[in-house]
DNA sequence: TGTGTATGCAAGTAAGCACTTGCACGCATA
DNA sequence: TATGCGTGCAAGTGCTTACTTGCATACACA
């Protein structure tokens, strides 16, 4: 019997599902054994810990993170299509671990291991976006009379609710691709026409 | 010593405060007992048990629900204010329990007490406003190239993320004053420049 | 004063949980 | 064949939790 990767990818996947959708404290180490087929006392001989799954799920959501991140960068001038790129890449990168962001999220405010896992994460997320709003409203192409704080957080409120609705309230069903699906680019669509500069938004009333 | 609503009321403002910040699940009895200053078996001799501290907490919570909605009935033909104005109820409503109906509806995908009480609340929300959008997208008022249901989703993300950002995780401050708060009023101006017709859209070009 | 009610205190019960320990088995390799 | 490694099984430990039980005290009211 050798010590294959299988064995601990079977643990993370399982603890990934259970942790989406019961929570880290929700979760016992029974329920993880039982999913990952594998016995209770092999999660401890694995991994030091409960809290030692958590972290080595956070560093291959940080991996998989990096690798999305790099996908996104920008390779045209164009800001509807970098932005829209972005919302499907966190709306992917958030469905890709069955809403285990967002649940974490909410972990984080009352579980310590949670919370230092997480760290500042998401307030740096919203910053860097804001000023990327910033520029742009500098620069024309998005309205200058809402704060970029503003933009930045109806934009991401678009990704989490949309990723919360489908993975955590069971309304509407998952993207089958979300490279295409057109109900996100409807609802970016509204974004866009809401916070693109006047002239765009005149462009796009001809397109229609 | 009198059998006062008080120490129901205080139990229950505990649990209130406890279960939005901690989950049903991860609050004790015994904690709601502390921060209620009460004895533990109290809680037990008030309610049947846990479960029905819950129950309890949701009845109070329709009550207000109830009153929010009857203050946010229509008086007006003007489809902004009448959306505007859900808008600052919704919101409203929810950061008076300190985002415990939010927290309630990821428990409710966990824990069976919490799924009972919470029932079909939220779709029922959902196909409701998404009727409303059809009808003023027919009248004129509201584009309509995008499903009435997208819009619907769109609304109801923007409140929802506006209080889990506050609520849950900590970015941004709650306002003093919904009533008036210039930032939920720009959030609501992104969603409603994309979603009004482009007739109205126009008009408010002209007031910028 | 006697009765009824609400509540506190203390001890206890049964179940669940993260984790440990000892033994045994199966497989790979030298 | 002997050794090392990974894993399963079973029993166990100490702690936490929802909840119960018995006794006692304080207050209101007739």
């Amino acid at each position: 019997m050798s010590s294959t990767p299988d064995t601990a990818t079977r643990i993370l996947d399982a603890a990934a599902e259970l942790f989406a959708s019961r929570g880290y404290a929700g979760t016992s180490t029974r329920a993880i054994a039982d999913l990952a087929s594998v016995n209770e006392v092999t999660l401890f001989r694995r991994f030091e810990n409960k809290a030692g799954i958590l972290q080595a799920l956070g560093a291959r959501m940080a991996q998989r993170q990096a690798g999305h991140a790099a996908a996104a960068a920008p390779d045209s001038e164009d800001v509807r299509e970098t932005l829209l790129r972005l919302a499907r890449m966190e709306i992917a990168g958030a469905l890709e671990g069955g809403g285990l962001a967002l649940r974490l999220a909410f972990d984080a405010t009352t579980v310590p291991e949670v919370a230092e896992l997480l760290g500042e994460g998401i307030p740096g997320n919203l910053d860097g976006l804001a000023e990327f709003m910033a520029e742009h409203q500098a620069t024309g192409e998005l309205r200058s009379d809402i704060e970029p704080h503003v933009m930045a957080e109806a934009f991401f409120g678009l990704t989490s609710s949309y990723v919360m609705y489908r993975m955590v309230m069971g309304v509407g069903a998952p993207p089958s691709d979300v490279a295409t699906d057109k109900g996100i680019e409807q609802l970016f669509d509204l974004f866009w026409s809401g916070a693109s500069a006047s002239e765009t938004t005149s462009v796009m009333e001809e397109k229609r």
